[in-house]
DNA sequence: TTGAAAGCGCTAACAG
DNA sequence: CTGTTAGCGCTTTCAA
C-alpha cells in the first residue's frame, strides 16, 4: 500500500490535519513543525492521493484537451505546448482526439470534461448549439482557434494572415489567386474568407471550395486551381499546401516558376519540402501556452477574447507569375 | 451541483447500494429494479464521480502515456491510436511529453503514473536502472518500442527492417551504404545496428554516428554521408531521411540519381516530399492499439514481449547507383 | 435480492 | 497555531 498522509502524520508526531496543512498550506503551520513534516513526507516517499483530494476540493489537477486530429501537426504542436505549460502549473493533461467528428467531439467534452478542472477545445468542429451546451456546464471552457458561445478564446489574426499573403502575391505581380479552403464548418476558414474579401488590393480571388485540412485535400484542390487559371494558390493550411505542391509537380507544373503556393500555420513540415513553403506563421506554442494561462487564470471579468498576431514567412514556393518573368526561357 | 448516486437512488426509491449495483454490477439486481434505476440515471443525466470511485476501487480510469516528443509524427501517430483504443476500453489517456529528456521522463512516470491504471512508456530514453525503478512500482507498465527491465513490451522487428532495406539497396546495385543513426541511448537504434551487422549481404555499412531523430539531425548526417563515399543512406527515421534529402538537394546531389535515401517508420511525412521516401513501414496504429490491449489484459503469464512485423515500402528515393547506370547522360 | 453501515484519503470548518 | 470532527461520492462487506 502507498504511504498515506496518516502515516506521515504519525511518523512526524502530529495530527493528520497539521500534516495536511504543512504540505498544502505551509503558511498555517509553525516553521519547525512544517519542515519536520515536509522532511518526513519526503523520506517516506509520500505522494498525495489525487482522488481523495479531488473528492473534497473538487479539483482534479487535470485539464482536458480536445483536438480534431492528433496527427495533424498543427494540433500536435498545440498539444505539446499545452502539456508543457499545464505541467508547469501542476496539472496533467487528458488528451482526446475527436477524429474530425463533431458528434464524438461533443461526447468527449461531456465525458472527459466533467471531471477536469477545465477544458481546452481546440478548433472544435461542433455546431454553435453544441458549443453553447458545452459552455453551459459549470467547469471553465476555453476555445482555441475558434470564437463563439460567449466563451473565452485564443485565436490568431486569420484575416491579417490572408491579407499579408495576398499582398505578398500582389507585390510579386499575381492578379488572380485561388483559395483552397478548409473543411466546411471551420471557423478559422470563415475568418480567412472574410479577410480575403477585405484584402483591399487589386487581386481577383477564386474560391476553390472546401477541402479536408490534409494532404489529400490539397491534391484535389490543385487540379481546380490549375483549371481556374490562377497563378497562385493560397491554401487553408500547410498540409493542404503540400498536397497542392505535390499534385502540381505530378502534372508537370513548376513551383514557383509557373504557380506560386502559400500555406498557413508554418507547421514543422513547411520546411521539410522543396521548395520550402511560403506560409503564414502561426505562433503555435504560444497559442497553447496562452490557452492554459487563460483557462487557469481567475475569471474576473467577461470572457476574454485574445487574438495573437501572425506573420508571413516568405520561402521558396512563391515568385512572380510567368507573365511577369519575360526572362524565362520557356514562358509557357 | 452534479447529480449523485444518492439522487438517483432517491428518485428510484431504492437504497444507494442498490443503485450502485444496478449500474456497476447489473447481475446482482432484480431485472425490473435494475432497469428502473438505469432509466432514472439516464433521465437525470447521472455521471459517476470518478474520484469517488477511484478512492474505493483504486482504479482511476486513466492510462498514462509518456512520449519523448509529441511533435514527432511517430509519437503522435502512436498517441492517436492509444487514445482511440483506450477510449474504447473506457479509459482516458493522460499524455506527457518528456522533451527527449531522460530525467524529466522518469519524473513524469513517477508523478503521473502513480495515479493511473497503467503506464505506456513509448521509446523511453531513460537508463536501464531508471527503467528498473519504474518497473518496481505496483501499477502495470508497458514498454513501446523498447524492451528491458523484465517489462512487457511491444516493439517492431527493427533488425528485419534494416535487413529488408539493405537487401533492397543491394539488389539495386549499391555496395556501400551509410547509416545515419538515431540518438545515443535509443534502444531501437541499437537493434537496427545489430540488424545491419547481420544483414548477410555483400554490402559495406558506414556508420555515420548518432543524430537527433529530427530533420536537423538528417541535415548534419547528409554531409557525412557524402564524404563517406556511400551511394545510399539509410536513416534512423523518416524525419532524419527528410533532412538528408534536403541537404543533398542543397548541395546539388540528386536523389535518387546520385544517392539513394531510405527512411524508417513510414510516417505520414514520407509521402509529402518529392521524391517520396522509400522507407520501412512500421504499423504505428497497431503498435498503439496492441500496447493498450496488452496493458489492460490480465497479466497471467510472464511479461509478454510482442514483436510486430515491418515492411519495406519502395518509393521514389531509391534507385541504382550512378556506376550502375551507364545510360546516364552525366554519370558524375 | 436488498439495505444499513463503514470507510477509501484527504481537507475544511470549528474549537481550543 | 493545532487537534478534533465530519464528510466529499462511491463501493462493499455484512445481515436481513
Amino acid at each position: 500500500m502507498a504511504v498515506t498522509l496518516r502515516d506521515v502524520a504519525r511518523a512526524a508526531g502530529v495530527s493528520p490535519a497539521t500534516a495536511s496543512r504543512a504540505l498544502s498550506a505551509p503558511d498555517l503551520v509553525a516553521p519547525e513543525r512544517r519542515e519536520l513534516v515536509q522532511r518526513v513526507a519526503r523520506e517516506l516517499g509520500y505522494r498525495p492521493n489525487r482522488a481523495a483530494r479531488e473528492l473534497i476540493t473538487g479539483r482534479s489537477g487535470h485539464l482536458c484537451l480536445v483536438v480534431p486530429d492528433l496527427e495533424n501537426p498543427f494540433f500536435s504542436a498545440v498539444a505539446k505546448a499545452v502539456q508543457a505549460r499545464a505541467r508547469g502549473a501542476g496539472h496533467a493533461v487528458v488528451v482526446a482526439d475527436a477524429e474530425e467528428d463533431p458528434l464524438l467531439e461533443a461526447e468527449l467534452v461531456a465525458q472527459l470534461g466533467a471531471q477536469a478542472d477545465g477544458v481546452l477545445l481546440c478548433s472544435p468542429r461542433m455546431s454553435a448549439e453544441d458549443l453553447a451546451d458545452v459552455a453551459a456546464g459549470d467547469r471553465p471552457v476555453l476555445l482555441v482557434n475558434r470564437e463563439g458561445a460567449g466563451l473565452p478564446s485564443v485565436v490568431v489574426d486569420n484575416g491579417d494572415g490572408v491579407r499579408q499573403a495576398v499582398r505578398h502575391l500582389r507585390a510579386l505581380g499575381h492578379r488572380r489567386v485561388a483559395y483552397a479552403g478548409g473543411p466546411a464548418g471551420s471557423w478559422s476558414d470563415a475568418r480567412r474568407r472574410d479577410g480575403l474579401a477585405t484584402a483591399g488590393v487589386d487581386v481577383e480571388v477564386v474560391d476553390l471550395g472546401a477541402h479536408a485540412p490534409v494532404f489529400a485535400g490539397g491534391v484535389a484542390a490543385a487540379d481546380l486551381a490549375l483549371a481556374s487559371g490562377a497563378t497562385a494558390v493560397l491554401a487553408h493550411n500547410d498540409l493542404v499546401a503540400l498536397g497542392v505542391l505535390d499534385r502540381l509537380r505530378t502534372r508537370g507544373v513548376r513551383v514557383p516558376d509557373d504557380v506560386s503556393v502559400v500555406g498557413f500555420d508554418d507547421a514543422p513540415v513547411a520546411t521539410l519540402v522543396t521548395p520550402a513553403l511560403t506560409t503564414v506563421a502561426v505562433p503555435l506554442a504560444r497559442l497553447g501556452r496562452t490557452a492554459v494561462d487563460l483557462l487557469l487564470a481567475p475569471r474576473d471579468d467577461a470572457a476574454p477574447r485574445t487574438v495573437l498576431p501572425v506573420e508571413l514567412v516568405v520561402r521558396g514556393s512563391t515568385a512572380p507569375p510567368p507573365d511577369r518573368r519575360p526572362d524565362l526561357v520557356e514562358p509557357r
